[in-house]
Order: C-alpha cells, then sequence, then structure tokens
DNA sequence: CGGTCGATACACT
DNA sequence: GTGTATCGACCGT
C-alpha cells in the first residue's frame, strides 16, 4: 500500500541549500513519491554546479528555459531533449546559485502497474527507470512539472527506511558530457554500487558529422576500421 | 550481454 | 543552423 501524503515526511528546505556535489550522496536511497502512488528510490544523481561548471545548463546564465535554476532550492528542474526525451532535475545550492541535481535513476517500490503502463518497452522492472528520461517518464515528470516546489503538493521526499552504507556509495564522470578537462571530469556522478537499476554507463562520446553521401570523407585516420 | 544508429523538437547562437 | 545531461530497435555474440 502507498503511504499516503498525509504520512509523507519531506526534507527540509536547508536539506538542499548546498553545494550538489554534497546534497548528491545524502540523495541516494531516499524516495520520491507521488499523490498518485507512484514512488521511486533514487539509486543514481548527478550534480550540475552554478556558473563554475560549463556542462550545467545554468552556465551561460538565465534563459527561460533554465529560469528555475535560479530560483528556490527544492524545486523541479525539467528540461526536454533529444526532441523526445523529459529529464528532472532537483534545484539545490545557496541561494543566488543556479545548481542542480539530475535524477539518474530510480528503482520503482510503489505503482508498479502505472509505470509498467508508461513504459510498455522496458524489458525488466529493474530497466523501469534505469536512466534520466526512464525515470521521468514512468513518474510523469515533464516541463509542465518544471518550477513546481518538489517539497509540496503532489510531490515529496520521504526518509530512507534504512541509510546508505558507506561501502555502497561510489562515484564517477557524469554520463553524456562531453569535453575534456575542468568540471567534465570531475567524479560528479553518484550512485549505489551494485544496484541493478542504476542505469548503464556510457562514455560521452563528442560528435562526428556524418560526411555528406558523395563527398570525399576524411582521410584515413586513427580509428577507421 | 554489448555495439551501432536513427529518431525528433526544442533552446540557443 | 547546430547540438543535445537519451532511448530503443536491431543485430551479433
Amino acid at each position: 500500500m502507498p503511504l499516503p501524503p498525509s504520512r509523507w515526511r519531506t526534507l527540509p528546505r536547508s536539506f538542499y541549500r548546498r553545494h550538489p556535489t554534497e546534497v548528491a550522496p545524502e540523495l541516494l536511497n531516499k524516495l520520491l513519491v507521488r499523490d498518485d502512488g507512484r514512488a521511486g528510490r533514487i539509486v543514481e544523481v548527478e550534480a550540475y554546479a552554478g556558473d563554475q561548471d560549463p556542462a550545467a545548463h545554468s552556465f551561460r546564465g538565465m534563459t527561460p528555459r533554465t529560469a528555475t535554476m535560479f530560483g528556490e532550492c527544492g524545486h523541479l528542474y525539467v528540461y526536454f531533449t533529444y526532441g523526445m526525451h523529459y529529464c528532472a532535475n532537483i534545484v539545490c545550492g545557496p541561494d543566488g546559485v543556479a545548481s542542480a541535481l539530475l535524477l539518474r535513476a530510480g528503482e520503482v517500490v510503489e505503482g508498479l502497474e502505472l509505470a509498467r503502463a508508461r513504459r510498455p518497452a522496458s524489458r525488466s522492472d529493474t530497466d523501469l527507470a534505469s536512466g534520466p528520461a526512464r525515470l521521468a517518464t514512468v513518474l510523469g515528470l515533464t516541463t509542465a512539472d518544471s518550477g513546481n516546489d518538489a517539497l509540496a503538493g503532489p510531490y515529496g521526499l520521504l526518509l530512507p527506511a534504512t541509510p546508505v552504507p558507506p561501502e555502497l556509495l561510489a562515484s564517477g564522470p557524469r554520463v553524456g558530457v562531453a569535453g575534456d578537462g575542468g568540471t567534465h571530469q570531475y567524479p560528479w556522478r553518484f550512485w549505489l554500487a551494485g544496484d541493478p537499476t542504476v542505469s548503464k554507463y556510457k562514455p560521452a562520446v563528442r560528435k562526428v558529422r556524418k560526411p555528406a553521401r558523395g563527398s570525399p570523407g576524411p582521410g584515413p585516420e586513427e580509428g577507421n576500421p
């Protein structure tokens, strides 16, 4: 039975008012719940830190899309990407610093039927939310939710049933973030080691433009079979 | 289980 | 015009 909203225990807003790399490991193993019975246990997150991080959407200043990143922490920042996917973040960091935590993967612990219906292509329950867009899809988070307070209304964060054993905390480079040096190589991805619902790691690849048909391709370079 | 590739629309230059 | 904090279908092992 899903825990009724009257018994939700949201984390205090001060929990999020810190550097995202400090919040990230503590967000693992916590539950993101909705008032329709869906709930996901967070198993993987990534930190995107304000104006010091070229990979963060907030790096080049505020735009209409990223406005909520510059607002109050504890709110949802949801963006649309690749023409078909949504990814959900929780805004964090001190006031005035636009940072966020990308929710990269989770385990569906309540509302399994509804979650399966949202992703009929999923081959197993462990893959239902094993990726940022998968997690957003399963929990029904879209840009319509962006800007909403994640600590109120139809959402809530519960305290974990069990604390994360330190030996299960893992970290490494962020996924899908291309580029060398600087924050791109920082271990700002955090996950629960050995958890089957963590997303499969795919290193970021720098995009190579496909040569036009009939035009001379690039000369024989490294990596060409 | 793992690699490759196309889809698709929006934000931003 | 260009690039994207990705996914799933397909194919091979």
